[in-house]
DNA sequence: CTTGACATTATAGTTGCTATAAGGTTTATG
DNA sequence: CATAAACCTTATAGCAACTATAATGTCAAG
């Protein structure tokens, strides 16, 4: 009958004439007819209906390999299962997106909080709600011990996280905290590095509250600046006559590396609940 | 201070070493020291930050050339534009997942029909519920002008689809249809060609309706045999005294071209709308 | 008979790695 | 101190599903 050149076959099915040349050497669809001396494909207009298979197996998500073998296979038990894994696999898809629709904004919240902080490096006065969050205990003191030990613990944190298949974006948002007891001796040794929960991480980690309540808090942008500003609390509520009443967090609300490759470099919030004297 | 070998690094941050090397070449993350003499690699730990970063970027789906760029431009808001774009992007692709999902489901359905079906081959008698199509008119005696013909109009309907941005999946269940008139006088000459419509294509085509009711059907594999198996249809309403109130229908319900590469070979389901001559 | 459109093969590029080879360096052990 | 194990270096190829290009051969129309 009318067999069609391979760019014929190409335009009629929307795909490229290299795609068809491919899936004739991977053995998907051979031209029914090959000139013998000049190598010209020809294929009939109905082999169109196996390439909307492998079209369709496509838009499954199903590589050309495992399309080759349902083709070469013949069995519908063989395409039933496929299509079930194909179906979990979906779901998982789904819902990795989702997390990482929930990491996004939440980069984008912490971006918007950093351009929109009326004050830096100054004690504001904010009423916080209570937050949930995952900790790792740990004993140590940052400012003598260095940054450099800082980034050990991280390294260990985000290996429980990794091990735990917790998202890395999770980890984006750490913070820390000292005692009350310690902080208010000027003893700056901090008793947790903790992550964020949320409903998802809720069901992996055990979770522990960080009341609500009435904070002091400092938004500043290097970690060294740190003991500076905590000193700025101490006076402050030693000013206007408050105590505290919370362990001392410290948030990290930003990551910006990108403006300095050798180190951390985050935007951070420090806060501590108080109340007025009595 | 103490720099870590890029095995030592890599160990820490959880990648391989052909990772950070590749970092390296594309300028994402220089070591902080190279050694000129054996150029081997060496990492301050601190350098972990702006792993994470990347790391991060990566979880959200973008490109190591974009995390570049971003380290790079170091200017907030193409972070916050990338990140926008980024969230519209999954949105879509939460959906086409969506949309895949069902055209899995529909898939494995036409094939547990077909197996499932007791009787091939004979005339059974079906309640059915009023279902929705997108049609394509068109004027056509398949029966003569062959299977190849068909395929050319399939051709152009899978176009359109195409250019209207639905996903070929619906392509896979298509349908043709005859006016009831013509099939009584033994006219096969079909009406339309049409494939079925749901939540999702319908604010695309518009829709029309297959009426409900009782049909006579019969299941069988090969289009070849259409014409015997209408006569069927014939035979068995004038036996039991019914008569046709309805289009003719043919269903295609599972594409088979796992056994015939060279044609399409279809699961069909043909019926008619009849009631009890009164 | 030439021209332009089409066909052929072969090769390289895309992305973000991983794997391997062939060779040099460091460190630990006997 | 020699040697081996463990590490480092570069360079290359592989993955998947194409796309793009080059160099060459074939076909149909004017």
């Amino acid at each position: 009958m009318n067999n069609l050149t391979i760019g014929q076959m190409a335009k009629c099915n929307g795909i490229s004439t290299q795609t068809l040349r491919l899936y004739d050497k991977m053995g998907l669809l051979k031209p029914c007819i090959r000139n013998s001396e000049t190598d010209y494909r020809y294929y009939d207009l109905r082999q169109s209906a196996c390439l909307d298979m492998i079209q369709y197996m496509k838009t499954l998500g199903i590589s050309l390999k495992e399309i080759k073998r349902i083709l070469d296979e013949q069995d519908i038990d063989v395409i039933t299962a496929m299509l079930q894994k194909r179906l979990s696999e979906i779901d998982r898809q789904i819902h990795d997106l989702n997390v990482t629709k929930g990491a996004i904004r939440n980069m984008a919240s912490g971006l918007h909080t950093y351009r929109s902080i009326p004050v830096q490096n100054t004690v504001v006065w904010e009423t916080l709600p209570a937050r949930l969050i995952h900790s790792y205990p740990i004993c140590e003191d940052f400012s003598t011990k260095g940054n450099n030990y800082f980034e050990a613990v991280l390294r260990e944190v985000r290996s429980d996280l990794i091990s735990r298949k917790i998202p890395v974006s999770y980890f984006c948002n750490v913070g820390t905290t000292i005692h009350l007891d310690d902080f208010a001796r000027r003893n700056y040794m901090s008793n947790r590095v903790f992550i964020w929960a949320d409903k998802y991480t809720a069901g992996i980690l055990p979770a522990e509250t960080i009341p609500g309540g009435s904070y002091l808090c400092v938004y500043f942008e290097n970690y060294r600046r740190e003991t500076e500003h905590r000193e700025k609390l101490h006076a402050f509520a030693a000013g206007v006559g408050y105590r505290f009443v919370g362990d001392f967090v410290c948030e990290s609300i930003s990551e910006f590396p990108i403006f300095q490759k050798a180190e951390r470099n985050s935007f951070i919030k420090i806060q501590i609940a108080v109340e007025k004297n009595t």
